[in-house]
DNA sequence: GTCTATAGATCGATAGAC
DNA sequence: GTCTATCGATCTATAGAC
């Protein structure tokens, strides 16, 4: 059995922190790599020591906020058997993810460079809805095969819900229209939708 | 009664045109004034008589499109008294408009630079998703004074239908992980979601 | 590996002739 | 209004000392 000893290099770490919060907080164009090795701070020789471009330190850190994602997603959830009560769970795993300022950071920086950079959409589809959708849909299919739920095509239902909690709210959030929600509107939005969704997958609530 | 003359300006009009083929099939931060001068084709001393900086030409632009997107939403609809077939004109609009190649590539832009560039996402909610959901909105509310649907907040349910045409198929087009729907995928979209969203709140389709 | 210093290109925006 | 020519700043990336 080989064991795999993660060496940390300290001035990695630091670029790729550095390289991240200002990537997120500014775009990634208006970014200079002066800046960035400014801010970890190292000298840009190092930078690119560790580094062969900006586009691979870009790489490097969606690849890294991408493992933080999976890791949040794939965390063990539905321990009861009431539908709503797991949908719910669901959800607010999603929501928080999705509303909060560094994700929809992320969204904003992925969408804005994935036209000229395809791997970085795939790396964050891959690791982030992709995940969501195949466990929600893996946890749908058993109850419509028994007959509690009815649902034509679980695949687009799974895609269903979670379009329903990202919403029209979602998209004035990334326009900079209106802030994120807070917990209130973040749960009164979990309740609408799920409650729509459950009653459009034919679930009685009760 | 005063008569408003638009004189057209066709060097400004082929400005416009150029930065608006640049913008939208490339990044804005790296479509540079020289490149839209040269497409135009004008001088870039006549570019800057014309805008006063790159970020007024980009607000010219979106504007210019928002009066497009202005134009196809509020294109009249609804002639039968059949919801589901009414739905399902409107989500063709809708649909049309959003896996638009253009509809992508001005999605993409103005997240990208709503941030540091506000106004741009105001402009673009205010002439497409707040124009699009109050039409909806306002269709389904008589609907459900009258009893034929039972929706318990008529603008979220508004929000909700665009929201499931959307999809998560939208996000994988903004992340260039997969082409934009065929015709064929566009109408079984609008069939699943017009499906899912008429049983959610409560309308027996038959 | 890490630094300072800089190359070479390109950026947004402007001056001045016509 | 439109042009050519160019400014000063800034960009990505590299060379060479240690």
């Amino acid at each position: 059995m080989t064991e795999f000893i993660e060496s940390i290099d300290p001035k990695r770490e630091a670029i790729v922190q550095a390289a991240t919060r200002l990537f997120l907080n500014n775009n990634y164009r208006s970014v200079s790599m002066d800046k960035i090795a400014q801010a970890a701070p190292v000298s840009k020789a190092t930078l690119y020591n560790h580094f062969d471009s900006k586009n691979a330190l870009l790489a490097a850190v969606v690849g890294e906020l991408c493992g933080a994602l999976l890791q949040t997603l794939t965390q063990t959830l539905s321990t009861t058997d009431n539908v709503a009560q797991n949908l719910k769970k669901i959800a607010e795993v999603f929501v928080e993810l999705l509303y909060s300022p560094d994700g929809l950071a992320m969204y904003r920086l992925v969408i804005a460079e994935s036209h000229e950079f395809p791997e970085l959409g795939q790396m964050v589809y891959d690791n982030g809805a992709k995940i969501a959708v195949a466990q929600l849909e893996s946890y749908l299919q058993p109850l419509n095969d028994v007959g509690i739920l009815s649902i034509a095509n679980v695949r687009f239902a799974a895609d269903a819900f979670f379009s329903l909690l990202k919403g029209e709210l979602h998209f004035r959030c990334l326009l900079s229209v209106q802030p994120p929600p807070n917990e209130q509107e973040k749960t009164q939005l979990i309740e609408s939708a799920t409650a729509l969704f459950l009653q459009g997958i034919g679930y009685a609530t009760n």
